[in-house]
DNA sequence: TATGAATGAGTATTCATTCAT
DNA sequence: CATGAATGAATACTCATTCAT
């Protein structure tokens, strides 16, 4: 009752409070920082914007990967969320697998140098991968599944592969002469299956 | 000949054939090392496997891109010069588009990080973009309006688009749960005009 | 009573008893740590054990210095006191001085590292080495020159100089393969008049 | 004949001559470091002290216990070799082992720092710990042996243990009113087995 | 008075690139 | 021309200490 309330008149732990908007501010800069320089930029860089000094990064985020986790996480979760609602709301199945494609991409597209790290081998970014993946990978392959059921695309594509052929087209997607938007539309079409005859 | 006279034409010879000798010895060491570490293997570790001095490396390559242009360029040109031929002799455009990619997926997935590099936004990489695309993209080019003139592909892509958009499905193709080549299919089977209804 | 006043007794005295628990508390935990990790073990460890913020630590013992004193006085207060008790019961005065410093190596012995540090010229531990020589150097120079007096021991030693000898052989005494309680026992030996011929 | 020669008139590698003169200048500036700092100083100031920027260190000596051994080597290793002279040379075992811990008190009272390291369980430094140990031991073992076969010594005592507490008696020997050679002269007169009778 | 968030100095290590031999 | 030694910038991470709440 008087633990950890915040509704409580109490107003126990005034820090959390600053805390909280530090992270926020910290979260912030990250962002900054990676759509500037991408997700692997010097930590002193993101403390510098942020205006804090690397401890502080150090001790909300202990690695690299907390870090770019913390700042994408609303974004991932709210694609995963909208699969289910796309696909009841959908023409087809094939049409809200694409709708769910394009609104991962519109994420993707605009994050420097996060898509290059979501294949990067590096066993840092292990938390990564699998924050992202488990996120995502169910929900695509829900999507996927019920297109293939309903006959309209191919089924020898996972759901992991195709993830991550959309996440690679979405590499260099800041050279305007490279429209990332357009290629995953042609990938999307090419799951189609051939008209019967 | 064209070199400061060194008295003995006996002198002078060998010691070019010496020289080239040695860049060749230079790019199969290149290559090795490419295909053991990818492309941004640390210069050192070639010179070591090429069994001279970093020193050597520098002289012959001033810059990165270089070393790998060298490494690659008759596979790359190879695959240029193969356009044509195909267009000639496919049963359709779409159908030498599709082949021409093929080799060029075959080429990639075998350079390991070399895909990654195409699309880095580094300046030291700019003469490695510059060769690839001058080489690459007229071919590309040529096979895709084809396709485009006979009504089999869609039009609002170019060819330098598809280019990158078949590199950036390479990369990571050293993970097995991922088939490049499978994605690549995907894609150009994407690029077919819907049959008109 | 010697506080700022805050008007209601009830109020002043509960905190002193708090703030007593606490210093007893802080200092349970710092030797618990200090056994687990050394007494160099880094000042959040000791605040979390304790259950209090790194704060609290510094309010109560500024330097890590007054730490370490705070946490071994009872300790070394009883080993120094233990001095004259040794020397009215022992059998000669080399054997109450033996069993004085036996004392005393059991005490270094269990302590990971203070031994260590009670060398170190790290200008931070000169209260500790201050404390430690002001109680301990009296009480082993009583004993070492009554051994002396006695015509038992040599008598070109110091008690400083002994009683760092004997702390010195007590580093490293974690390790299985040395011990130090036989190492000392030596040196004591090796204190003893060589019988006059 | 051409080959790794350096008496021939060739002189193949002037740069293996400089290289040498490099890394002795290095050991000379390390040791001078370690004398004034110990031997866990900054790499950054043994750099500086050498006038050569850490890199140099690094190639050289890849890890800090390499540097360390390399700075100690010819002393150990004089330390070591005297070992079966003095047994031959000597009044009894005894004495010799007296005269041979002499001489490494002698080497180790110097080297600031490097009998606290000596001791350290910090894995980074095994390379040291066994190089010393290889090379002393043995050595120690022999006289040892010797003197407890001649019953001069008790016999309850191993060569590393003795070793270990020379060396941690050499601990601090910095202090002038810490006389580490006396101590030790206290402790090898504490071996000495008490006459029969 | 207690808390613990923030600070930032300090250090190790790698590797591209230059240049004396 | 070839060599490879030397350079030093760049970056990660820890932890003692301070100070706003």
């Amino acid at each position: 009752m008087n633990d950890s309330g915040e509704g409580t008149a109490q107003a126990a732990r005034p820090k959390r409070a600053d805390a909280r908007r530090n992270e926020a501010a910290l979260l912030d800069a990250a962002a900054a920082v990676f759509v500037a320089s991408g997700v692997e930029a010097p930590v002193r860089d993101i403390a510098a914007e942020a205006g804090v000094g690397v401890g502080t990064i150090y001790r909300h985020f202990p690695t690299r990967a907390d870090l770019i986790v913390a700042v994408y996480r609303h974004q991932v979760d709210a694609c995963a969320e909208a699969g289910p609602a796309l696909l009841a709301a959908g023409a087809t199945p094939h049409a809200a697998l694409a709708e769910w494609i394009n609104r991962f991409v519109d994420f993707l597209v605009t994050k420097h140098g996060l898509a290059a790290v979501l294949q990067s081998d590096n066993a840092g970014f292990d938390t990564l991968h699998t924050y992202f993946l488990d996120r995502l990978v169910p929900v695509c392959a829900e999507l996927l599944d019920a297109a293939v059921e309903a006959g309209e695309v191919r089924s020898d594509l996972g759901a992991l592969e195709l993830l991550r052929g959309v996440g690679n087209l979405c590499i260099g997607a800041e050279d305007p002469r490279y429209d990332a938007r357009r290629l995953v539309d042609v990938l999307i079409a090419g799951l189609r299956r051939p008209p019967a005859h």
